[in-house]
DNA sequence: GTAGGGTTAG
């Protein structure tokens, strides 16, 4: 029996040697066989193996359990998401007098940070001063990523009142006494009065310093914890002080690591910098990274963002496991190409690998549906989200209102967006774009005057969505106002979209010349399609002065552009000028023979019908020219002239 | 002990 005893003792001592739970499990039923008590070393096992079922009926078995038990159940919470669960036991094994160790902040903290819970995480910070732990390398490590992530929070006050966070941060403060030893952090951000004067690159900057203050006081720091700054000056925005980092990293002979180029990748993408994406592949690759999905994962967005779907593709391919995640970057990266079709089948073959949606699977996807105006396969998508109780989630939401909207049915658009909770930018701005585009002018500005007396700061699409109603109901007075109110009022640039819709706006009710002078105005990025809609309003109020000068300044900018010498061709004949008209068409032939022909298509059937200017070569041209006549005589009948 | 993917644009 005592060789038994013996054996089993030095097992769990040992326990590299366990290699896997069914293992844990034999030696446990040997400790019962043989009526052993090693229940504390049996929990650090299971806790090893993030088994928690068995780690609690373990622990329940004790009476008065010793820092021994708490510490592997601690961590065993964390491990499993427990995080509520994890931080009551910690409360509980401090209420009991227990000292914490080392070992137990890095799961608190951690506990903390998922939960947000900013006020306990800094007490608990306290305790760790308090217990002489702060230059433990593991614990510093955690207090980085919790003040990194936690305080950016705070700082932008996008704080929620969730019930678990307020009750630790009200009431569990056993630790609290300890929180004034660390008031340096602790004040950081938090006092929203504190950061109303401060620009947007201040108020991110405030929780970065802290952070930045933690990693210099940690005398030893290794590659997380560089790691983890980086993410933070990631996340916070900071993309040259994660620069800078990556080469202090070097100056300190750390080498960076998969963590590290997967933690940078999104700054890459962001900035579209394809040559320092090939850098951190080539890296990868050098360095043995190229089989890990979260550096792949990253190149792969990496390569969408700078137009190389292909690249992206093939990166794709090459992963031998594919998680949601993978599936999520690959359809975000034909989407955000336009390569709707391509998503919406990508999309299919992850169904049918049994790869199960969440949530940004859906606000990935939807928009291909709303370029495409597949509503049948929007409302599939729809009905699977209400199902599993997606709905309460923003940017799916936003998705929703605009595909419901470009797919013709603004009652499910407004339907969805009464539905949410909240409302931000990007919702309010989905629902006044659908409203300016089914012609519910009034709808869309008593909307985004109802965004702006909710606080919620318009931004420069917002402006597109709001002049593009005012556009469409030739409402000019309404437009002008929103046009001053966003430069003066909100110190908004006016961008390409703004002056095209002001130039619409202008050019339809006839002011014309304050259109023209107008788009001279614009400081720079002048194009050929701004003008257009004003060569549009020249024809319209017949004004072939204007006119001549517009397809001027047009050709200046893009000699080529067919559309403006049909329309200046259109004019001349509007006003029975047929030579000048036919002059204009002679031009216009020789530039049409050096242009491809546009092309429309519709989808009948599954079936795509495409057609090109002048092609009789469908199958059932005839019928198609016969409904076609059809129509026109109706077109007749009801008294409307047709304007070829 | 550190990590990824998403919504709005005449």
């Amino acid at each position: 029996m005592d060789s038994i005893q013996t054996t089993i003792k030095t097992l769990l001592k040992t326990p590299t040697q366990i290699k896997s739970p069914s293992q844990a499990k034999q030696i446990h039923a040997q400790v019962i066989k043989n009526h052993s008590t090693f229940t504390s070393d049996l929990l650090s096992l299971y806790s090893k193996f993030n088994l928690l079922p068995e780690s609690l009926t373990l622990f329940n078995t004790l009476q008065s359990p010793s820092i021994h038990a708490f510490k592997p159940l601690i961590k065993c919470y964390t491990s499993n998401s427990y995080f509520f669960e994890s931080l009551k036991c910690f409360v509980t094994m401090r209420r009991m007098g227990i000292h914490p160790d080392h070992n137990v902040f890095p799961s608190v903290l951690k506990s903390c940070t998922n939960l947000m819970c900013f006020k306990f995480g800094e007490s608990v910070h306290g305790s760790v001063i308090r217990f002489g732990l702060e230059f433990d390398v593991f614990t510093g490590n955690a207090l980085l990523s919790m003040y990194s992530k936690l305080q950016r929070f705070s700082a932008l006050q996008v704080f929620d009142e969730s019930p678990e966070r307020t009750a630790f941060d009200q009431s569990e403060n056993v630790l609290h006494h300890s929180y004034k030893s660390y008031p340096e952090v602790s004040q950081n951000g938090r006092n929203p009065s504190a950061l109303s004067h401060m620009s947007d690159q201040d108020r991110r900057n405030v929780p970065m310093q802290s952070v930045r203050k933690v990693f210099e006081t940690m005398p030893e720091k290794d590659v997380v914890s560089y790691n983890t700054l980086i993410l933070g000056y990631v996340q916070n925005n900071m993309c040259n002080e994660a620069m800078m980092m990556i080469r202090e990293m070097g100056d300190a002979k750390l080498k960076p690591d998969a963590f590290t180029l997967s933690n940078f990748l999104p700054v890459v993408a962001e900035y579209m910098d394809v040559w320092k994406g090939k850098e951190i592949h080539g890296y990868g690759i050098r360095h043995g990274f190229e089989r890990n999905g979260f550096v792949i994962n990253g190149l792969i967005d990496v390569y969408a963002n700078c137009n190389m779907v292909e690249d992206s593709y093939q990166l794709f391919c090459s992963l031998s496991e594919r998680d949601c995640v993978s599936w999520c970057s690959m359809i975000a990266a034909c989407v955000k190409n336009g390569l709707f079709d391509e998503g919406l089948s990508l999309f299919r073959q992850m169904l049918s690998e049994n790869v199960k949606p969440v949530p940004i699977s859906c606000s990935s996807i939807i928009p291909a549906c709303a370029h495409l105006t597949t509503l049948p396969l929007g409302q599939q998508l729809h009905g699977y989200i209400i199902r599993h109780c997606f709905d309460d989630n923003m940017f799916i939401s936003s998705s929703l209102v605009n595909m419901y909207a470009k797919c013709g049915n603004i009652k499910l658009a407004k339907c969805v967006f009464d539905g949410m909770k909240h409302h931000d930018l990007v919702s309010w701005t989905a629902m006044i774009m659908g409203c300016a585009s089914h012609g519910y002018a009034n709808d869309a500005i008593f909307l985004f005057k109802q965004m702006e007396m909710e606080d919620v700061r318009p931004n420069s699409v917002a402006f597109v969505a709001v002049l593009t109603a005012c556009s469409h109901a030739g409402m000019v007075d309404e437009g002008l106002t929103f046009f001053n109110r966003m430069v003066t009022h909100y110190d908004i640039a006016p961008d390409f979209e703004h002056y095209a819709c002001m130039a619409d706006l202008l050019g339809r009710a006839g002011k014309l010349e304050d259109a023209f002078d107008l788009i001279c105005s614009m400081p720079e990025n002048k194009t050929a399609s701004v003008w257009l809609p004003l060569l549009a309003a020249c024809r319209v109020h017949k004004n072939v002065d204007l006119a001549e000068k517009v397809v001027m300044q047009i050709s200046k900018l893009d000699s080529d552009n067919v559309g403006a010498y049909v329309l200046l061709s259109n004019i001349y004949s509007s006003v029975g000028r047929y030579k000048d008209a036919a002059k204009v068409r002679h031009i216009l032939s020789k530039k049409m023979n050096k242009k491809e022909p546009a092309c429309s298509w519709i989808r009948i059937g599954g079936k795509v019908h495409a057609f090109i200017a002048g092609d009789e070569s469908h199958s059932n041209y005839d019928g198609i020219v016969n409904a076609l006549d059809i129509l026109f005589g109706q077109i007749d009948k009801e008294g409307y002239v047709v304007d070829h």
